[in-house]
DNA sequence: CGTTAGCTTGACGGACTTCAACGATAGTGG
DNA sequence: CCACTATCGTTGAAGTCCGTCAAGCTAACG
């Protein structure tokens, strides 16, 4: 498990330094839908993603939601107070995760600088992921925005081959998270699958034609990536 | 000291401990529109402003182009690599910066954990803003994305009476910035002119209804703020 | 088998963009 | 000192992408 931790290659957490937290973990278990923390209060802990996906989420008085991030098998989340506290947590599918007291990390990071500097880092690839998505909101088409969606999706999730990749979200999430209508996301899906560059099925995606996709995305990614 | 970094409200840099790199800074200058450091290459150097005000700034290749951050008087930025990296670092105004070499502020970091603890919060606290813009962005009207701007700027640019509020970026950076175009921007700008919200100058801006400038933003904004 | 939640599709409208022209201000050189 | 010019800001008209509203569809569940 270690190991499998181990080989992570991007900002998943790895075992190293955030295991001197797992003494102190115990696991939670939530089925869809469920609050994980609320919008407005101070978060006593944080967590790591076993298994499923919780999204970050705020809302306004009059309705409009805005998914700021999803968190997949082996993402840490919570870290922060700030985040936490205009910010509610929600599974969105059933979900396992492991919490830890966010004062005994502070505790332990102050006398581990090798877990100080793994948190730091985390949070600056998280303020880079955000920035990218900056982009894709304030500059980005529908369709750009769904392309850029899925290829990190699939990347994120780990997914390779041909079959179906599973979307733990529906397409209310994905509109909230993308800044689009369900009905947007429909249409688009729609067209792309008219183009053969999707399959769509009910609760999962097939990436047909990956460098029309990534060509879509391309204009609102970083040069060269 | 250690006391101090606690009871810091914001993310502005008060000297206690980033004063251990102060003696490792040079002073650099540069006039408007200058690069101070360019998209694609890894940064040597961090930087914070004493005068003057920076953009980030990423261009995609048919020429749209997404303002990340505004960084005023005060504000530390470049503090990890992978920001640069993507992002253009422009000069908007004549602009006066201390810069101090990044390698040397891991160093300290690693024996101060007080350094290490503020540098970690700050970074959270930046993406607890750029979750903010993303809701902004996701699901704000023109009018609300550019009341919670002028809002935003009155308060970091430590603003306070009536007289003119001087901006320091043009309405092309501003509209970068929040996803408009340049011609929505005056016409919002306009609109609230004629609705006596604002009293516009060329370089500045006076805010002249509050109330309904912060109505106008409070609908994107996390609630209770 | 009925019910419900989520997905899809269509028609229409609106907010913002695009394209275009004009205006104002600052900087420059004769 | 004053044209001259470049840059930026403002305003108008037309177009487009996406949102809104509405209805139908599909699949899962009791």
């Amino acid at each position: 498990m270690i190991d499998a931790a181990r080989t992570m290659p991007d900002e998943r957490v790895r075992a190293d330094s955030f295991d001197l937290l797992e003494q102190f973990g115990t696991t939670v278990r939530f089925t869809r839908d469920e609050e994980v923390h609320p919008e407005g209060e101070p978060s006593q802990y944080c967590y790591r993603v076993v298994s499923g996906c919780v999204r970050s989420a705020r809302l306004t008085e009059d309705g409009r939601r805005q998914v700021g991030e999803f968190y997949l098998a082996g993402d840490m989340f919570g870290l922060d107070d700030l985040e936490a506290r205009d910010f509610a947590l929600e599974s969105v599918t059933d979900t396992v995760l492991r919490r830890y007291p966010r004062r005994m990390m502070e505790k332990l990071a102050e006398s581990h600088s090798a877990l100080s500097r793994r948190l730091r880092d985390l949070a600056f690839s998280r303020l880079h992921a955000a920035h990218g998505r900056m982009m894709l909101l304030g500059r980005g088409s529908a369709p750009e925005r769904l392309a850029a969606f899925l290829l990190e999706m699939e990347q994120r999730l780990g997914h390779r081959g041909p079959e179906m990749m599973e979307l733990p979200m529906g397409r209310a999430d994905m509109a909230d998270h993308l800044g689009l209508t369900v009905e947007t996301i429909c249409r688009v899906l729609t067209g792309m699958k008219r183009a053969g560059k999707v399959r769509i099925g009910r609760t999962g995606v097939t990436l047909r034609d990956h460098a029309a996709l990534e060509t879509i995305a391309s204009a609102v990614l970083p040069v060269g990536v």
